[in-house]
DNA sequence: TCCTGTGAATTCGTTCACAGCC
DNA sequence: GGCTGTGAACGAATTCACAGGA
């Protein structure tokens, strides 16, 4: 344990193992096995103890890992003993929910301004906290220390909305927006995309139906014409 | 080409394609080259081709690909030319918000049922449907032939309402509470998890500022006595 | 004996590089 | 000449399997 280069996949975990560990915490759980940490993260064993190694030795042979601890640890190495400040860009539907989801401060993301163009928007208020207008976003970015912005603009604006974040001084943008943005080395890059998710169970919905019709031998020649040749 | 395994990484990019590939042929493009679509995409164009071929040979050899018919082989192969009903549950702030954005009846995926357990939401109208309570989650199901659930509800629940909604009929859940899921083989499942999102963000964000410190040269010692001993 | 930590083996995904066709 | 389609090379991530400490 000398390099510091955690893989990505790993990193994408790791949240998902606090959430595990705090839950176990809160039900007064002091101590716990790879073996059961898989369990309550739906994951693999090994991979716990692969992932967990990236942070250090933390665990006890022959025992399993302090709760309380490893909590620390992941935190620590996520990043959430301190406490960021985002903005919202874009308060339609989305960014709404998003503002007035309470998941966000829940774990130090506190949302620092909400930022829209339209003079309809600019002035409301939302979970207690006032639209403001996106020309002022230098200043608000600066002001407030925001280094984290979350995207949920039409898709048509979303890459010149993204630039000019970055020009005001935001180093991660997480995208909610439907469309392909591109920043600048140096700048994280996070995208969640709710049709793209139903686009892919859509592709293995129909697979089982397909699949379920050769079963009961029902299953038809596919009417185009085109399609390669073979099953 | 004869098998007809796509591999996920694939599938799962192959919406962001057709969603450039829409774009560009709105704007009036006929042929596209895998160069040009990667830079739409995002992605290398090797990696474009290799996708592609997964789903045949569409492609002509000095030109590119034919944009429209593309759009239709992948369409068809995602499963968007048929159209699926899905229901959301939980009309909490997100499962509204869910409900009221557009994008998901723009590819093929209709809203067929709002359902909730709080008698105070029941009988509410949202985007002109009506919640209805999730005891009736059984007929509702068979009904309207929803195979796709939404899942918004508290993380808590959502285990219990996801095992309720298996047995109803849903073979594919795309799940925003925030917890593990444990479903059967045969049932598909995808997560969009909004605090994890920000939390991996977090950690490449502390990254920045740690090493912004080294090269300012104002690093300090971590306090924290535990640290592995090198950075 | 139990469970971690980790090299080795394996699987999965990406990228290279070029033959083959337009 | 240009661009696809794809084996082969590479690299990343996962899983195995076990040595070694509690």
């Amino acid at each position: 344990m000398t390099t510091r280069q955690i893989p990505e996949a790993s990193v994408a975990r790791l949240p998902v193992y606090l959430r595990a560990l705090v839950d176990m915490a809160e039900r007064g759980t002091h101590t716990v096995s790879s073996d059961a940490l898989a369990e309550a993260a739906g994951v693999n064993s090994a991979k716990i103890r692969k992932d967990l190694s990236y942070l250090g030795s933390y665990g006890t042979r022959g025992v399993g890992y302090d709760v309380e601890y490893l909590i620390h640890q992941i935190s620590r190495e996520l990043g959430l003993t301190q406490d960021w400040a985002t903005c919202i860009v874009g308060v339609g539907n989305l960014g709404k929910a998003l503002a007035d989801y309470g998941g966000f401060a829940e774990r130090g993301f506190r949302i620092a301004a909400l930022l829209d163009v339209s003079l309809g928007k600019v002035g409301e208020m939302i979970a207690g906290m006032e639209v403001q207008h996106f020309d002022d976003v230098e200043r608000i970015v600066k002001e407030e220390e925001i280094s984290i912005a979350i995207l949920a603009v039409p898709g048509a604006v979303a890459q010149d909305v993204t630039d000019r974040l970055i020009t005001a001084g935001i180093s991660s943008v997480l995208n909610f927006a439907p469309a392909v943005l591109t920043v600048p080395e140096g700048v994280s890059l996070r995208k969640v995309d709710l049709s793209i998710e139903l686009q892919i169970l859509s592709f293995y919905e129909q697979r089982k139906v397909a699949e379920e019709s050769v079963r009961r031998g029902t299953a038809r020649r596919r009417l185009d014409a085109v399609d390669p040749p073979l099953a």
